[in-house]
DNA sequence: ACCTGAACACCGTTCAAGT
DNA sequence: ACCTGAACACCGTTCAAGT
C-alpha cells in the first residue's frame, strides 16, 4: 500500500517472514510475495538469489531478532535464562520456525547465541570440549521440544477438551499396557512446563 | 521393470520411501514416483488419498523399521539402547528423516516405541507423570540431535579435513572470544559421540 | 541498477472417460 | 475397482527487453 517504496532485500525478508506468520510455509511463493510487495516475482530475484537464500534470510531474521538476557550470578539460572530466551525467538514466528530447525544457518546468525552460551557454559564450571558438548545437548533438546510444539499447536496443548478426551480413549484402547496406563498423560501437553522439565533436567545432569 | 504388477498402498509407499533414499525429498513428485512405478500419476491416487497422507505413510513405514531392543537386567542400559534403536531408524532413512520430526506422526506408528519406552523408564522407578515428561525430553533431544545429524551430513562429520580447517578459521576471526576459544570443537561434529553425550546426560539426571 | 513480461519446464489435483 | 488423459491453477527460474 501506500508509495510503492524500493524493493531492498530487508523489506523482502521481512515481508516474507511476515506472510509466513499470517498464512504458512506453504502459503510462501516467489509469486505471493511478490503479489504482497506489488511487484512482480521476477523483481524478488534482484535481492535474493534463489528461494533458498529467501528461506535462509527469514531463518536468521527470526534468530538475530532473539533478545538474549541478562547474566546473573548463577550461572545455572543463566543457562536456563538462555534457553527461554531461544524458545521465546521461536514462538514469536511459530510457522517459521521449521526453517530454523531443518536448515544448517550459516553460524553468522547464531554466533551471537553460541557465544553467550558457551560463556556461561564455561563459568558455570565446564571445560571447553565439555562445554561444546553441553551446547549440542541443550540446542538438540531445544529444537527437539519446540518442533513438537509447533507441530502440535493447538489441538495438544489441552485446550481443546473435547480432542483429549477423544485421544485419551483412544491410547486407553490401544491394547499397549504402558500406554493405556499413561493414557490421559499423553493425550494433552503442557508446552511450557514440558519445556522446563527437560531444561532442568539437562541442568540437573551439568551440575 | 518385469511385469507391471497391481499397485497396493504398500508398493506405494515403499517405492517412495526408495525414491527419497535414492534422491532426496525434493525430488518426490506424484508424477516422479508415478514415473518410478510405470504408471500415470493419478494411479497413485487410488492408494493414497493426496501428497500429504503419502508424506505420513513414508514416517510410519520408516519408524515402523525400528527394531526394539530386548530387554536387559539393567534399566538404564535399556534406555539407552532404545535411543540408539531410535538413531539406527533415522540413519537408514536419513533423506526421509525431516518427515518423522516435522509431521505429527499419527500415534498408531509411535505406540510401539512409546510403549517400551514407558515401560523401561517406569521399571528405573519413575512415576507415571514422571516417566511421561522424561519420555518427552528423551524424544526432543533425539529429534534434535538427528535433525543437526541428517542436516550436517558429509560436510561436518570430519571428513572433509579442508572444510573444517576453513570452518575453524572462520569462527576463529569472528570475534567472538568464547567462540574463538573453541573454535576446532565447533568446527566438525562426531555425530555419534555427541548423541551418546546428550543421552547418558539425560539418563544421568534421571538417576 | 533495478524492474518487467513472456516463456519453459515443472507442480498437485479435478474430472470425465475408459476397462 | 482401478487406471488414464486432458485440463486447471499453480510453481521456480531463464532470458531478453525495457527504464
Amino acid at each position: 500500500m501506500a508509495v510503492k517504496a524500493r524493493l531492498t532485500r530487508e523489506t523482502v525478508l521481512w515481508a516474507a517472514l511476515e506472510l509466513v506468520d499470517r498464512a504458512g510455509l506453504d502459503a510462501l511463493s516467489m509469486r505471493s510475495l511478490a503479489k504482497a510487495l506489488g511487484v512482480e516475482a521476477m523483481s524478488l530475484y534482484n535481492h535474493v538469489t534463489d528461494k533458498a537464500d529467501l528461506l535462509d534470510g527469514i531463518a536468521e531474521l527470526v534468530l538475530s531478532g532473539m533478545t538474549l538476557p541478562a547474566r546473573t550470578e548463577d550461572c545455572f539460572a543463566d543457562v536456563r535464562a538462555l534457553a527461554f530466551a531461544f524458545r521465546d525467538a521461536a514462538v514469536a514466528h511459530p510457522q517459521a520456525f521449521p526453517l530454523l530447525a531443518t536448515r544448517q544457518l550459516g553460524a553468522a546468525a547464531a554466533l551471537r547465541f553460541t557465544e553467550a552460551a558457551l560463556a556461561v557454559l564455561r563459568d558455570c564450571g565446564l571445560d571447553e570440549r565439555t562445554a561444546v558438548h553441553m551446547l549440542r545437548s541443550f540446542v538438540a533438546l531445544l529444537t527437539g521440544s519446540l518442533i513438537r510444539e509447533v507441530g502440535a499447536s493447538l489441538s495438544f496443548s489441552g485446550k481443546d477438551s473435547a480432542g483429549v478426551r477423544a485421544r485419551t480413549e483412544q491410547l486407553a484402547a490401544s491394547g499397549f499396557p504402558a500406554v493405556r496406563g499413561a493414557a490421559a498423560l499423553l493425550a494433552s501437553c503442557d508446552h511450557d512446563a514440558e519445556y522446563a522439565f527437560g531444561v532442568d533436567a539437562l541442568i540437573r545432569a551439568m551440575r
